[in-house]
DNA sequence: AACCGCTACAACCGCCGGGCA
DNA sequence: ATGCCCGGCGGTTGTAGCGGT
């Protein structure tokens, strides 16, 4: 209480950021990394919050970021993934590496809610669109659950998402997308659908200009970002990590720690993985997920459970 | 051609939790 | 052990663009 604000809102400049702006911020991140947020308005020259700031580099100007046209194989996996685990997009954005949450978020709000909403109204099953039976609910007890129930939700997470990706993937026989690395970050610049408004070609420029900044060879932005984020502190970290490179993953796993739903946990498990990390080896992502998912050899007993959460009815029926 | 409503998405706000002194 | 700082997260709002009347 009573918590300073984090940017005196006289002096800062709220609204749309212009491609100055993004400009000035990608040069500052480039050098420095992303992270340190609190100095880079003051570094940069920007008239904005430093939250602004990060918002803006990890929603916008990140690199690797899918914007737009969301694919059916995404949307299976953003309903599976809602009714298990709520409104928790962080979480759901860590298993959709290319999409940020906010943008996982919007999609659902607008799209899949609805979509959902007339499928229920429709053929009543499917579940409850307004934020899915685990929907809002759900989301409650991140908040409210005592420790003991959060971890027995959370092996509850981790068996029905595993049975959640099984029906989606083999609801689509088509292969995953494959989501090479480099493939995501140049479709960031260059994939964006066309109906992206005229600003958005800006953001991609400012993604192209960053591309050879954060080439693996280079690993200069990683390794910015990297001694950035360990010399002061962890940060500019995206869930999203958690699922990006191998050793994000084999960390959770040898960690004991699965990717968990939770994006906290999911979080404070990754803080070395970066945005930069998201961006400069993001690997296959579905292929670790399945692995991940698929693995027998985690979590087990807790099919009892299964009940805990509700998912929807048939996501089948949903497409 | 003008107006209106809807949709999509960028951005903001407030709260929470982790790390550190 | 405690309080503060900072970053992360989810909910909400604002607004530009688009289509229909």
């Amino acid at each position: 209480m009573g918590r300073p604000p984090c940017c005196v809102k006289a002096e800062v400049k709220k609204g749309p950021w212009t491609p100055e702006e993004d400009l000035m911020l990608v040069a500052y991140i480039q050098e420095h990394g992303p992270g340190n947020w609190r100095a880079v308005p003051t570094n940069t020259g920007l008239m904005r919050c430093s939250k602004s700031c990060r918002l803006r580099w990890t929603n916008y100007l990140r690199p690797g970021i899918k914007r737009g046209n969301f694919s059916e194989q995404e949307e299976k996996l953003i309903v599976h993934l809602q009714a298990l685990l709520g409104n928790r997009w962080a979480a759901i954005a860590s298993y959709l590496p290319e999409r940020t949450d906010n943008d996982i978020k919007n999609y659902w709000n607008t799209h899949l809610k609805k979509k959902l909403k007339k499928m229920s109204a429709g053929g009543g099953e499917g579940g409850d669109g307004e934020g899915g039976g685990a929907g809002g609910g759900e989301v409650k007890t991140r908040a409210v659950a005592p420790k003991g129930q959060w971890e027995r939700r959370l092996q509850t997470d981790i068996h029905t998402a595993r049975q959640a990706l099984r029906d989606a993937l083999s609801l689509d026989p088509s292969p995953p997308p494959a989501k090479p690395a480099l493939e995501s970050v140049s479709s960031a610049a260059g994939a964006a659908p066309s109906s992206q408004a005229a600003y958005a070609s800006s953001a991609e420029n400012i993604a192209r200009l960053l591309e050879g900044w954060m080439r693996p060879g280079g690993d200069a932005g990683c390794g910015a970002a990297r001694k950035t984020t360990t010399a002061t502190t962890p940060s500019g970290s995206r869930s999203s990590a958690s699922v990006l490179s191998g050793e994000a993953a084999s960390a959770s796993h040898s960690g004991g720690t699965a990717p968990t739903p939770d994006g906290s946990t999911v979080t404070s498990k990754t803080k070395d993985e970066t945005a930069c990390g998201a961006v400069a080896a993001p690997p296959p992502a579905f292929s670790m997920l399945e692995s991940w998912l698929l693995d027998d050899g985690m979590g087990h007993g807790e099919a009892g459970l299964m009940d805990v959460v509700v998912p929807l009815g048939d996501p089948s029926e949903f497409f």
